[in-house]
DNA sequence: CCCCTAATGGGACTCCCGTTCCGTTAGGAT
DNA sequence: ATCCTAACGGAACGGGAGTCCCATTAGGGG
């Protein structure tokens, strides 16, 4: 026990420069491309670290474990935030944010690569927690659709804006994981308009029960 | 203890007697414990094997992988069904429905199980199959509560039943996977009373779109 | 009741993942 | 420009998961 490489408790001497977020860069796009080839399960950090062209022992040091690498990598992902669509129409809204789940979701990159992270986030708390940062930020991002929604007098005031947009990626997501059937643009249409008829009945008023 | 003579299931049964369905047994029985313990990921043959009480070699040869004897699993939890409930009212029903599946989510053991279960899933494409069998057979339980509401004239005629089924499930998954608020009675409702909006604004009529 | 063989079980072997040790490199502060 | 040390990288080590071999057990047909 000389040194401790990775010791929190000392603030004053972490040296975040360029070579260690080069390193970090690196690791953390193998690790992607990793995650879309072969899934989670048959992540290999010995493979990432030759892609990466970084020693596998920098990698078992900074990240310990496959989900700690991908809990890392969740993190970078969720500081990458794409603009919603703005079309005045709560239907219009809703329609962009299915498709835009959709188009992710059958991407054989993005697709494979959103599979891989549920998997990591199913088998370690910290990456749970990771994983729920990133919707939170997505759900965040999209929400004002919906609010903007109701002060236009579009649905009860009341409504859980948060919750009519999870509404809408909740069906594809389970579709996904429960059918064969491709996810298709119709598929995505149809969720937009059940999570709007839902929200136009008062189902997702934050009144609760 | 299901010891089901003449089980077409497992593979390359010749001789589906008396011990080889009681190893079955054992082993499925040891799997789920395990699986509720640690997870898919920290799933062990050799760990299985002590606790079913059977020769390590036994477990690899007629399963071969973890993802297999999950799969082997799934086909066993599939032919327990459930019988539905018949309230006569459509909103009654999928509340029902709705309940069943947030409380087998909620229940420390059952959810765990299930979580195991999807995890294996997503890391191989026959245990995906043998999952959405699974699925298939508990929405054809569920999906006649919808046709009856239709026949009744409760819903428009050209309603797809399975896809109202799915779709009160599909949020409380989706809430499972996204956020860490606990899965209770007051979720279920909503997402029943969701559904039930949504179909009744014909969200889920099958003319497609 | 007896025999044949499918199925099981123990133990040794192999291979690879993760760890440890220690020398080398390169930030960044002075 | 120089030094200090955090961070990196190669190499050897240990342990455990999965495989192989062969002796043993027990269905079930005759």
């Amino acid at each position: 026990m000389t040194t401790d490489p990775a010791d929190p408790s000392t603030p004053g001497t972490v040296r975040p420069g360029g070579r260690t977020a080069r390193v970090r860069a690196a690791v953390l796009r193998a690790a992607e491309d990793a995650l879309v080839e072969h899934g989670f399960s048959g992540l290999d950090l010995g493979d990432i670290a030759q892609r990466a062209e970084v020693g596998r022992t920098t990698v078992y040091r900074r990240w310990g474990s496959t989900t700690a690498l991908v809990a890392d990598l969740l993190t970078d992902m969720a500081e990458q935030s794409l603009p919603r669509t703005h079309s005045g129409s709560l239907a219009e809204d809703l329609r962009a944010n299915a498709r835009l789940v959709q188009r992710t979701l059958a991407d054989p990159r993005q697709g494979a690569l959103f599979r891989a992270v549920i998997v990591a986030a199913h088998c370690d708390a910290d990456t749970a927690e990771a994983l729920r940062h990133f919707y939170r930020r997505r759900v965040a991002e999209w929400a004002p659709c919906v609010t903007e929604a109701v002060e236009r007098g579009e649905l009860p005031p009341d409504t859980d804006a948060p919750e009519v947009v999870r509404a809408v990626s909740a069906p594809l997501y389970y579709r996904m994981l429960t059918t064969a059937e491709p996810l298709d643009e119709a598929a995505a249409d149809r969720a937009a308009a059940a999570a709007e008829a839902a929200a136009r009945a008062g189902a997702y008023r934050s009144g609760r029960a």
